[in-house]
DNA sequence: GATCCATTTTGACCTTTGTCAAAATTGTGC
DNA sequence: GCACAATTTTGACAAAGGTCAAAATGGATC
């Protein structure tokens, strides 16, 4: 639990009444390898807090898995779609690791932000920052060669392709397999 | 003011105190066409929101404007990055119509959130919708063709193509203005 | 160490998209 | 309606990246 209060003390310092309130809505979980935290088509119900362990969002198109975003330590995941419009996911979490996390459901976290003010308030500093990130991703991704893109991938988040399979990361890098290993060859 | 009440009611009706309160913290400006409401290096310290008009958040790479979102009616738009961490904005906001659009500022609204609760709500519940808009964009354009993402466009936002120039579009989709152009061609 | 399976690399070729330059079209002010 | 500028289209060619198939490598397990 240290590890989720000193993340949630960096985006914003609570009262230790609304951290306990926290600390009791919230269930910590484990579980191996490959397990999948959500299905395609069921609805996320949950937000959870990676405390250990690693894990990747991904959908099929045309028969080959896409994956979009990887979560690590520290890290808070979610079908963000699906667990903001309680709507059934088009995408699968999986761990890539085993993995210790912590989760809340929906309700739970609804039912705090009535009665403490500054975990509603929180969130939404949480959503800002996971907003600009994604800004970001959108910007590198868009705009710039597949070079480019798996170089700054090595630069910024070295974690990942330490930990994460080369088709895992060729398709959050939205190139080919192949391409991404003569990338590789050369540099 | 009346478009400004009838959006925010459609992500979270408030009382008409908080109502009151919001109006009086925002001040309506009309501006021609070609202002620009940010200049890069500058913080942005407001967030708009678009009653009339259009306009387009860019950045120039390699000696090249990139445009990475449009504003219509009904849309709420500021340099996000710029505007929450209160950093110098890499972006231009740019006026493509004379518009009319309301406005506060970041402190205003920050002292808005302390004495209403459910304005910080209303705002946490803007996010979400953004965020989801925001990743949707991501995915479709990360991984689908030129093509594709032209299509897209036409059926999801042909209002875009309909009042932006083809320079524009193309920059916004990620492929070269002739390319767009030999797309629509053949279309 | 031999075997099996998954992952990564390499090769040959094809498709998509980009680039540069020029022509055509459209829009605007007078 | 004309002249000028801006925008869009077209052509010829180049570069980046994709695809399919096969070979190489790297772990596991027995």
């Amino acid at each position: 639990m240290d590890k989720l209060f000193s993340q949630i003390r960096q985006y914003l310092p609570i009262s230790a009444d609304a951290e306990q309130a926290l600390a009791t809505g919230m269930e910590r979980i484990v579980l191996p390898k490959n397990d999948l935290l959500l299905r395609e088509g069921r609805t996320c119900r949950h937000l959870y807090f990676m405390e250990e362990g690693a894990a990747r969002g991904y959908y099929t198109l045309e028969g080959r898995e896409i994956t979009h975003w990887f979560a690590f330590e520290n890290d808070f995941l979610t079908s963000f779609h699906s667990f903001i419009t309680q709507e059934p996911a088009v995408e699968n979490i999986q761990l890539l690791e085993g993995s210790v996390l912590h989760r809340i459901s929906k309700e739970k976290l609804t039912g705090l932000f009535n009665e403490f003010h500054e975990i509603e308030r929180l969130v939404r500093i949480a959503y800002e920052k996971y907003y600009i990130r994604l800004e970001e991703r959108y910007v590198n991704s868009h705009f710039r060669s597949a070079t480019d893109r798996y170089e700054s991938l090595l630069k910024e988040s070295p974690h990942i392709i330490e930990r994460v399979s080369l088709g895992q990361i060729s398709s959050y890098l939205g190139i080919s397999q192949e391409t991404l290993s003569r990338i590789r060859a050369k540099g």
